[in-house]
DNA sequence: CTTGACCTTTACCTAAGGGGAAGGTTTATT
DNA sequence: AATAAACCTTCCCCTTAGGTAAAGGTCAAG
C-alpha cells in the first residue's frame, strides 16, 4: 500500500502521514526500489489509531504516547485512564475559559446600541477596562514623554 | 516612558510590545538618542486597548483592527458590534466542539476499569473506532505489503 | 513519446510571542 | 577608575500540526 491509499483509508492526508513519520510515530514497513513508502497492515492500524486519538483531542505527541502503550503488549489501563482524565480536565478548563469570554463579550455586545450615531461604547470600555490612568505626569523624565 | 515601565503599567511583556510594533499596531512616539523606545501617553492608551482586546479573546490582528476603529474619530458602532457578534459565534462553536470532545472522552474514560489486570478498553476503542478493516489482502500489490 | 498521476525531498508559511545570544548604555558600587 | 547590575537594542531559533508550493524522479496509458 502506498501513501495515497493509506491516506484514503485512514482519512489522514499524505502530509500528515509523513509528519507522523518525521515524529518517529509510524515508520513505513519498507521502501520500494524507487523510494516510495510501502505500508504494512500494522502501519495502517497504527495510523488509524493516531487518527482516532487526534480526533478525540489528544495532541500528536500525546497520541504517540498512547500509541506506544497500545503497541506494547503489557497492560496500561491505569496510565491510559489517567491520560484521558487529564485531557478531560484540560478540556473542562478550556471550556470554562471560553464561557468566561462569552460572558464578557455578551456584556460588551449589549452595551452598544449598534447605531452609527454615537461613540461606540464597546470601544470605550475596551479602552478603559480596569485601567487606572496613572501616567507619570510630573516625574523627572516627563520631558521624554 | 521606556518599554519596561510600559510593560509594568499595561501588564504586557516587553516582547509583546515589540511584537505589536513589528505588526505596525503601536509605534513608539520617538526614540531616544541611544535607540531606546520612548512611549507617549497615547501609545500607552493604545497598548492598554490591545491588552484588553486580547484579553476578551480577539486575535492580535483583530485587536489591531479594533484599535484602528478606536483611534479613528468616526463612529463605528455597527462594525464593532458586528465584530463582537462574530467573535461570540466563534466562541460558541469552539465551546460546542469542546463539549463534544468532553462527551466522547467521558465515554472512553468510563469504559476502562483502570485496573492493570486486563487489556485497556480505551486503547482498543481508539484502535477500532468506526474503522472497517478493509485492508487489501488479495490485491495485485499484496506482495508489497 | 508524451501526458497525467503518482512519488520523493526541501523549504517556507501560519500565531503569538518565549528564550537566549551578542552587544551598547547608563547607573551604582567598590 | 574599574566593574558589576540593570537596562536597552537587534537577530535568530523554537513552539503546533501540518499546508502549500517547487523541483524533480517514476510509472502506466494513450
Amino acid at each position: 500500500m502506498q501513501i495515497n491509499d493509506v491516506a484514503r483509508v485512514t482519512g489522514l492526508t499524505p502530509k500528515a502521514i509523513r509528519y507522523y513519520e518525521a515524529q518517529s510515530l509510524v515508520i513505513p514497513h519498507q521502501r520500494a526500489s524507487n523510494g516510495y513508502r510501502i505500508y504494512s497492515r500494522e502501519n495502517l492500524d497504527h495510523l488509524c489509531f493516531l487518527q482516532h486519538a487526534r480526533a478525540v483531542g489528544f495532541s500528536v505527541k500525546e497520541s504517540g504516547h498512547l500509541l506506544a502503550l497500545y503497541a506494547d503488549q503489557a497492560n496500561h489501563s491505569a496510565s491510559v485512564k489517567a491520560l484521558v482524565a487529564e485531557k478531560l480536565s484540560q478540556l473542562q478548563q478550556k471550556r470554562k475559559e471560553i464561557e468566561r469570554l462569552e460572558a464578557t463579550l455578551t456584556d460588551l455586545w449589549a452595551c452598544c446600541d449598534g447605531q452609527e450615531n454615537s461613540r461606540c461604547a464597546i470601544l470605550d470600555r475596551l479602552a478603559t477596562a480596569g485601567f487606572d490612568t496613572n501616567f507619570p505626569r510630573d516625574s523627572k523624565e516627563a520631558d521624554n514623554v
